[in-house]
DNA sequence: AGCTCGACCTGCACGC
DNA sequence: TGCGTGCAGGTCGAGC
């Protein structure tokens, strides 16, 4: 499910049951998530405080004081829900893949719901954080002011592969998805099929990298104003639907019309490297 | 080293 | 109604 909005949206809802607070109790459902939940889950978050939650990529990070970093990520149909208020039940019924509860000392409990397992959490001391080999080898964020056209078009220069393919890799820009690639590349008027190489150079190649590092910036920060896109399991952590759904040109709009200005094209989809690709055949080249 | 593809899971929409 | 098929916001790791 969740993209760079998506999980950005989530860290925001977040924010205000888990930043500053204590986890009072910490409790497992299930283990068996991606990878198997660390050893001494529970007890090593447990009484601990969330200095800070950040993110990189598609990943959640929560500082705690004990100088642990929790690593969260949501895989394809994670999502967290925040129950505030006392009023809990002594004995707390959980719902279906509901795998990880932490109550908060903000009063908040946070569950986490997950009905493919595809997500996880790791705990790894902070000062590995950026060796881990998670987060190493992580490309460039793309709202950083530091990624702009030229940093696109060095990462895409020796690589043999589509656009499509490099935008999905977390390796060149962290973040992005199915979604958001289809969506940047239409707004860049750029097809899926053109080859990432091709962004490197002078000219023409100058004015696509730059006009797609702009596109990415755009969709991103437009997806992220409204909440992030809720198609099946994205839920903003107050239970409120993301809105970007809404906004898509090309994603899951097969056969309807492009929106770009002066386009007459229609949407296809065709799979690339085993994954749905939608895009403008006429205004995208 | 770079790239493709299968595998990991559950749920849902579809056609017969 | 039930069952089989294909598809879904991700990404790791085996095997070219």
């Amino acid at each position: 499910m969740p993209e760079l909005p998506e999980v950005e949206t989530v860290r925001r809802g977040l924010l205000p049951a888990m930043q500053g607070a204590r986890f009072v109790s910490v409790s497992a459902h299930r283990e068996d998530l991606r990878w198997p939940l660390p050893h001494q889950f529970a007890a090593r978050l447990e009484g601990m405080t969330v200095e800070a939650l950040t993110r990189r990529g598609k990943y959640l990070l929560a500082d705690l004081s004990s100088g642990d970093t929790l690593i969260m990520h949501l895989g394809m149909s994670g999502s967290f829900h925040i129950r505030n208020g006392s009023a809990a039940p002594a004995r707390e019924r959980h719902g279906a893949h509901d795998h990880v509860v932490f109550v908060m000392s903000s009063g908040a409990t946070v569950t986490f719901n997950d009905p493919r397992r595809f997500g996880f959490m790791l705990l790894i001391p902070r000062v590995e954080l950026l060796t881990h080999k998670l987060m190493r080898a992580i490309g460039p964020e793309p709202l950083d002011g530091r990624f702009d056209g030229a940093a696109l078009a060095r990462a895409c220069a020796r690589t043999a592969v589509s656009l499509k393919a490099a935008l999905s890799n977390q390796k060149i820009v962290a973040g992005l998805g199915n979604i958001y690639v289809c969506e940047a590349l239409n707004r860049a008027r750029l097809s899926p099929r053109r080859k990432a190489s091709t962004l490197n150079g002078h000219g023409a190649a100058k004015k696509r990298a730059n006009a797609l590092a702009n596109a990415i910036k755009t969709v991103l920060t437009d997806a992220i104003e409204a909440g992030g896109s809720s198609l099946r399991d994205h839920r903003r952590p107050d239970g409120e639907l993301g809105l970007f759904q809404h906004r898509f040109r090309v994603y899951d709009r097969a056969g309807e019309a492009c929106t770009n200005r002066g386009c007459t094209g229609t949407i296809r989809r065709i799979v690339q490297n085993g994954r749905s690709t939608f895009f403008c055949p006429v205004c995208q080249r």
